[in-house]
DNA sequence: TATATCATGTAATCGGTTACATGATTAA
DNA sequence: TTAATCATGTAACCGATTACATGATATA
């Protein structure tokens, strides 16, 4: 078998072109942060990288725009094959998730660590999961409505639902699972830390209340 | 700023020496499956690596037992300088999470395929989910319980609570988490399905039901 | 004055995955 | 007879991160 061609982070990036028409690679990375920021994270190396790939595979189309005492811009569109790849990749069966979350073995090993520190680190992930939860908020808001009108280039998506000019569903399903997976998250850490408080009191360590 | 002399997956397998005293590298990689799968993943070539690593860094010893017809079970344990790592460890902060769902960016883009083959991930992700659901279960009936006793080698865990042989309360906090994770996927990936299957019906497409 | 934004890239590194390699025993 | 289990490793590759590089404009 050969290697694939292309990963979950060039069709993330394939499917912000899609949606929302030309853009640089610039562009790409804020919309990157501010859209997939919740299943999947880029620097602004590997956009340009994955962009560099998509122009070899004929999947987007370059073009540059002009300016003075800042470099060009590259402005990126994708093509007809490139929505043949987009919708390709959706027939093919997702791989399967993996957490790899550092605090979640913290506290499997919480037994070789005072409780003092396990309460602490779960406090730190309660204010990264209570900071998740309100940017969230903030952009579920106003989810990015580009400068240019969306299918500028090509033809319009067939596949789109028509929706009366409301929120795709798809992201409205997205930001809906973004809400529970970080509530439930949080109610967890929560109980978690109420949990280790208590029981971390060993009754030498207890302060006689007189 | 030095690069870190481990990671993650150096404390997991470093954990699960703490725990469940002395093991070989294939034993760990069974344990690591079984205990650790919900958070962390690893290949067993890694984790041969590590436990190389941490030998350098003196955090385990290493004994070799000799077999017939096999080759030599090498059998590590944990060091007095790997427990001051292992606590060490849960004194920095953890890293934040990033999810990296490959599901979800199809989801996110779910507008460029027809809705049967979002349909279609969306049941692959419910057998996936299902399918771990129902592994926590199994694991957690009975959390391994190591033929030796635990701390065998060193002096006992001084930070281990003491619940009268019940099970740590970290492991009852990871499985709950474990489940309450999977629960609510699940119940996003079902409702989801309904939406998807509701909406994705053209009214064109649709049979009359006469 | 210093930080943030705009704008693009290259280079080095490395954690993690996949493939390669070997070989006996036991159960279906 | 085929597959699984036991048992250990090396080698190649690569996705992703971090650091390096440049430099103008606008804002606090």
């Amino acid at each position: 078998m050969d290697r694939p061609e292309a990963y979950p982070i060039t069709y993330g990036v394939l499917g912000l072109l899609a949606y929302w028409g030309p853009l640089s690679g610039y562009d790409l990375k804020r919309l990157f942060d501010q859209v997939l920021s919740a299943m999947w994270s880029a620097a602004h190396s590997q956009i340009y990288n994955e962009l560099k790939r998509m122009k070899e595979l004929g999947w987007v189309e370059m073009e540059r725009e002009e300016q003075e005492s800042r470099p060009d811009r590259k402005v990126y569109s994708i093509t007809r094959a490139g929505r043949e790849a987009l919708t390709n990749w959706q027939q093919q069966p997702p791989a399967v998730l993996q957490l790899r979350d550092e605090l979640l073995l913290k506290i499997t090993f919480g037994s070789f660590a005072p409780p003092s520190a396990i309460a602490e680190t779960l406090r730190t992930g309660i204010a990264i999961h209570e900071q998740r939860l309100f940017q969230y908020r903030k952009n579920t808001q106003y989810i990015p409505v580009p400068d240019q009108p969306r299918q500028t280039s090509g033809r319009p998506n067939p596949y789109a639902q028509e929706t009366n000019n409301e929120e795709d569903i798809y992201f409205r399903l997205i930001s809906r699972f973004a809400f529970d997976f970080e509530q439930t998250y949080l109610k967890w850490l929560y109980e978690a830390l109420e949990i280790v408080e208590k029981g971390g009191i060993n009754p030498s360590e207890a302060q006689d209340p007189l």
